[in-house]
RNA sequence: GUGGGCGUAGCUCAGCUGGUAGAGCUCCUGGUUGUGGUCCAGGUGGUCGCGGGUUCGAGUCCCGUCGCUCACCCCA
């Protein structure tokens, strides 16, 4: 026997009962950013393999290891998208879209490729919906992008909503904390954990989140990033946060929250969910006002985030998923003559408009009322080689009526119905 | 890449100390409800992940391998 195909592993199927779901998160997002003048904007699933370097950055984990990276027929380098933001600057500076009026704001469905080993909430194709907004540095912007991100997860009722805020400043002060931090670790290492120590060189921000007691008290008297930022990123910060909390949102400062990405500056923010396991992060993003430019734009500010289907899926928790209606199901009770007959009525009742559903599995009479019952069909016409009838599922009543009828009544009937 | 858990019908699972596969649900058919939603009966459906080994005989023991899953790492 041949062996099963499987889908790739940490690949999915979307089953009909799951995009139900997802179509709901759709609507969600097009109401909740479509409301705040938001509009909809699609890149390809695949880029040059440069706008990920030069965009997400050389060093970052993505670029390093978890590009689906291919050579095609002419010999380019591409890359799957691992993430959406390059790709929407990209796309700003290739349609001019700095003349048009700031800042020009865009969001995002879109599904993404990453190369790591799949768990809960983490997967090789994923699907993120996101929001950025290019061509304005104004706090006012990261405070209503943050907050769209909230309003978001708020609507899809995900359960157990943490906000962390921070300001990361230039990328130079971030790269002089970096040094001052590496130096208070290796003053300190004999009181690290292997682990904090092994990650010095790498990501040493990473020892803020230890549980190692000898390591929490070094970390105690560690540099913080939030007192290396410049004047101008100070003020930003304070103004962003004076707007959350006009705002009235439930967040808290963390100084030690870090971006996987190379591109942000000033507020990074990520949102988090104790409905989930390990992967609790539903979403994130922050400033990346260099971004464009780094692609090859002019120099524009820019904002925005992403925020992960699955897992919010997974955070909001059974939500029932709802079938189709069905107004009208066409039986079949006799030969060939019958079957004609009903296959005209199914599509007619079509064209009039109602949701109409034909028996296609070849049942008994017994076996397509069944079938009528379980898609909740409203009425059922049956019909015959000689006559037909009309069955409201809902009473059960049941009375002749001539196929050419049939259209007409159901709509009458639903009519009536105040359907 | 590194660990832990798990792999028996479409789904959820039983299979005790090894003896040639079972249940419930689903699906189909028939009976009973005037032809569906109740009840009854029957039926379809299984390479026991795969490959070796031990044994007269393995789903059950041993080794390997693949897959799924959770966690590390990282992130959405």
């Amino acid at each position: 026997m041949i062996e099963r195909l499987q889908a790739p592993r940490g690949t999915f199927d979307v089953l009909p009962d799951d995009s139900e779901r997802r179509a709901a998160v759709e609507a969600a997002a097009r109401q909740v950013l479509g409301a705040a003048g938001y509009r909809r904007i699609e890149t390809p699933a695949f880029e040059a393999t440069e706008l990920f370097a030069r965009g997400v950055g050389e060093s970052t984990d993505i670029v390093q290891k978890e590009m689906y990276t291919f050579e095609d027929g002419g010999g380019r380098s591409l890359t799957l998208r691992p993430e959406g933001t390059a790709p929407i600057c990209r796309a700003y500076a290739e349609h001019g879209m700095h003349k048009l009026a700031q800042p020009v704001k865009l969001w995002y469905l879109s599904s993404f490729f990453r190369f790591e080993r799949a768990q809960a909430g983490r997967y090789r194709q994923f699907w993120q919906v996101g929001a950025e907004a290019l061509g304005s540095d104004d706090p006012a912007v990261d405070a209503e992008s943050i907050l769209l991100a909230v309003a978001l997860l708020d609507e899809l009722e995900v359960q157990q909503v943490r906000v962390r805020v921070s300001s990361l400043g230039s990328l130079a002060a971030r790269r002089d904390y970096r040094e001052r931090l590496q130096e208070h670790l290796r003053a300190h290492a004999d009181q690290l954990s292997a682990e904090v120590r092994a990650r010095i060189d790498l990501n040493p921000l990473r020892a803020f989140d230890s549980d190692h007691p000898d390591t929490r008290e070094v970390m105690r008297e560690a540099p913080r990033l939030l007192d290396f930022l410049s004047a101008q990123d100070a003020e930003h910060f304070a103004a962003v946060r004076a707007l959350l909390d006009a705002a009235d949102l439930d967040y808290e400062v963390d100084p030690t929250l870090v971006r996987g990405l190379d591109y942000y500056t000033r507020t990074v923010f990520e949102i988090e969910s104790g409905a989930l396991g390990a992967q609790s992060a539903v979403g994130g993003g922050g400033r990346y006002d260099g971004l464009v430019e780094q692609v090859g734009g002019p120099p524009t500010p820019g904002m925005g985030w992403a925020a992960g289907v699955e897992r919010m899926l997974l955070a909001a928790g059974e939500g029932r998923a709802v079938a189709p209606e069905v107004d009208l199901y066409v039986a079949v009770d006799g030969g060939q003559p019958a079957r004609q007959a009903a296959f005209a009525l199914a599509a007619e009742a079509r064209r009039a408009r109602l949701h109409a559903q034909l028996e296609l599995g070849g049942r008994s009479l017994k076996g397509q009322l069944k079938q009528a019952g379980r898609v909740s069909a409203r009425y059922v016409a049956i019909v015959g080689d000689t006559g037909s009838a009309l069955r409201d599922m809902d009473s059960g009543d049941q009375e002749d009526v001539q196929v050419s009828g049939v259209v007409a009544r159901v709509l009458r009937e639903l009519r009536g119905l105040g359907a």
